[in-house]
DNA sequence: CGCTTGCTTGGAGCGCACTCCAAGGTTTTA
DNA sequence: TAAAACCTTGGAGTGCGCTCCAAGCAAGCG
């Protein structure tokens, strides 16, 4: 068997953010290639940074039409939407070349990437309980200026 | 009255974290006067750093000792320790000197240091959301990679 | 006294993640 | 068919947040 690399998003694409402009939707797999005007659109990437990916060995190779222009595919978007996922944690770009890497070794580096998933997992964890922490110092700051709010408004009052 | 800017995070300093050396204990206010290097220990930032944050903007004045040589004080520690809060949740450093600026301008800017910590929050908010949304993407992923383990192993097995 | 250690400064350099440019070929629209 | 819009490449440039350097001053010690 093969372990296939990108677990279709099926929800992710179109509907679901609540910031930004709303992204075209894709097309059903078989009629999927897109020009890479159309996946900044989908990705909200600009091109300079999807060949700048594909440069550095982040992306999978994409198709190519006869002339030479890039032709993504559903699952180069599926691809990319990961890619943005583990930007947001603040994964260096390096690291996800290294698990884009592991992907094109084939089967053989199952246990790596299943390791790696794993140890990211924990980092998000680790992010998480970092930033409830700056949670709660903006809450108890935020709970002191508005009691200051108060004591000011009640001196001037008197 | 004035808006105190630092509220002594007595219980931050040395017993918290889980993660890193164990940092030297802070000396109460009064005895509180410490050299650079110390603060490395306190903090750990960087002498280069420290220098680079006060002249940026993003310190208040340091106390000087009677040779020119920096003596921090604990409330400076207090606020390395919000700057490093904030620094957590990705806020760009220009930012944090906008913040710095409007404290040391005075209580006038009392509405507007407020409303900034209250869209920080927000921001906070967000970015532990965009996490948990990541951390889901991720554990379904982990969940996959341990089934499809699972299946290669019964593959071996027969 | 010389030696080591630690602190000072302004300014230069670095690594990361893009971001853009120039020069040219392709595709679409009018 | 001509103009406008879009795509290609290698390489150079940018902004951020540090990070380091050189040269010099100050304190402690045998």
């Amino acid at each position: 068997m093969t372990v296939m690399e990108t677990t279709s998003a099926t929800s992710t694409a179109s509907g679901g953010g609540c910031a930004g402009p709303p992204r075209k939707p894709r097309r059903p797999d078989g009629q999927d290639r897109y020009t890479i005007s159309e996946v900044v659109d989908l990705t909200g990437l600009t091109a300079h940074t999807l060949r700048w990916y594909e440069r550095i060995g982040l992306m999978p190779h994409i198709d190519r039409s006869h002339t030479g222009q890039r032709r993504y595919r559903n699952r180069d978007l599926d691809w990319l939407d990961l890619v943005g996922k583990l930007r947001l944690t603040g994964m260096p770009v390096a690291d996800m070349v290294r698990y884009a890497e592991l992907v094109r070794e084939g089967d053989h580096t199952y246990t790596e990437r299943f390791e790696l998933l794993k140890a990211t997992r924990q980092d998000v964890l680790t992010r998480i309980a970092e930033l409830q922490d700056t949670l709660d110092v903006l809450d108890r700051k935020i709970d002191f200026y508005a009691d200051a709010g108060q004591a000011l408004a009640s001196e001037r009052a008197s």
